[in-house]
DNA sequence: TGTACATCAGTGAACGCGCGTTCACTGATGTAC
DNA sequence: TGTACATCAGTGAACGCGCGTTCACTGATGTAC
């Protein structure tokens, strides 16, 4: 947490060495705590224990702190999937799988990064940094997904492989918001959300001719005799 | 907007008549110029006409005020889905599909409420009324799914009923996050948000054993000849 | 190696502002008789 | 129909607070010579 080992009064000396980085992981860690709304410029400055006129050397405002955070969070969502996605390693449908169990992860693990990103209202339109970071983490979907089309059986119609890509996107997303999310909105699953996803995307791309046979996303059969983790409707 | 006729200068007389709901709609007013965190309670109050001290007559605090305008999100959205479902009318399939667009509809035209149900952070656990108008609206599309899996052709494994409506809302919720809602956060799109989940939903249902020949989701020669609206990749 | 100087990064005090909340109050409304 | 009284709903002044922002400042760092 330091940035040095002996500063646990003060931190050494008048410069604090890297305080925007500082400022950063504060913020993040207040948003994490009381969501991107609850958290103030003189909290941040605060929190990374610094004087309140201090950030203002780093950042012109709350907003452009905020949108470093969410261009942050894009960049390390990129990294996510893209690691997940391992260039379709083993086979082109397990690493999607993985991809979607990622995105979920991500909502779950850094819910601060997660709503800055997503719904902290700063407009891409004018952050072309924030509009590229947000563009790349997609375009790791889109890669996938045109691995995807290419392995499409004829005879099947389907959709360009970008709007393969959003339909995954927006299902994934989908979960992630409503029931993956790290934070207080997240709503109650009678089953893990990652099982809701992987099953959801089986059925897509069974949709698309894809043979799932050998893994379907849920047997009907048992489910409905054993009502297994979803439990019975209630 | 007024109560009453004849008050343009100031409410007739000492006592307001409807501060309650007045209130809601100002306060919903303002969540739709500057997002749910940037609405306060002496806000809500000046915009009604009001001294700071009236809402606590009806509220108990701002979270009070913000629960309740979601609650009513929820039992409006309720509304739009069911009318859009119209019980399955003329046929599952395309009351199915008018229930999706219901739901864009909504976050687009209602982004106020939108964001006040699913992005404002007041948790459902804790509001018993919340969760409730919550679950009434999901039901909806509850029972859509249920119509659905009772038609789908045997043979076809097939989740339960409750997991194909939490796939196609998640679906719905995704699309209708990222790219139709009404405020800044909103996504371009090279396509309708609209035609968008519809072929998204279509190749679900083909995912589980419908045919949806009559009405492809996209023809994919004809989509790669000619970009058509959504254009080529760029 | 030393010195002078420019630049940088953080200080701390100050400001005006609007918010949330409280309080005793008062005007309007409803009701018992 | 009239009157007395209880209740209700909104007032307006006041408070303490924390925020955003500014300012002249100062201690530390880097560099030219």
């Amino acid at each position: 947490m330091s940035w040095r080992k002996d500063n646990d009064r003060a931190p050494r000396g008048y410069h604090h060495g890297n305080l925007k980085e500082a400022l950063l992981q504060a913020a993040l860690g207040l948003i994490a705590e009381k969501g991107p709304a609850g958290f103030t410029f003189a909290d941040a400055a605060r929190s990374a224990g610094v004087s309140p006129a201090a950030p203002y050397r780093h950042f012109r405002d709350r907003d452009e702190l905020l949108a470093s955070i969410a261009e942050r969070g894009f960049s390390q969502f990129e990294q996510a999937l893209a690691q997940a996605w391992d260039d379709g390693r083993p086979d082109t449908v397990s690493a999607f799988e993985r991809v979607g169990k990622a995105y979920l992860a991500f909502a779950r693990n850094e819910p601060a990064f997660y709503s800055a990103m997503f719904e902290s209202g700063c407009p891409l339109e004018d952050n072309p940094a924030l509009a590229i970071a947000s563009e790349r983490a997609f375009a790791v979907i889109r890669a996938a997904a045109e691995r995807l089309a290419a392995m499409t059986p004829p005879n099947v119609p389907r959709p360009p492989a970008l709007m393969m890509a959003l339909h995954i996107w927006s299902m994934a997303h989908g979960v992630a918001s409503l029931f993956a999310r790290g934070d207080a909105a997240r709503r109650k699953l009678p089953m893990a959300a990652e099982d809701l996803l992987e099953a959801g995307v089986l059925i897509y791309l069974r949709g698309l001719g894809f043979s799932t046979d050998q893994r379907p996303p849920v047997d009907q059969a048992a489910a409905e005799k054993k009502p297994g983790p979803w439990g019975a409707p209630k």
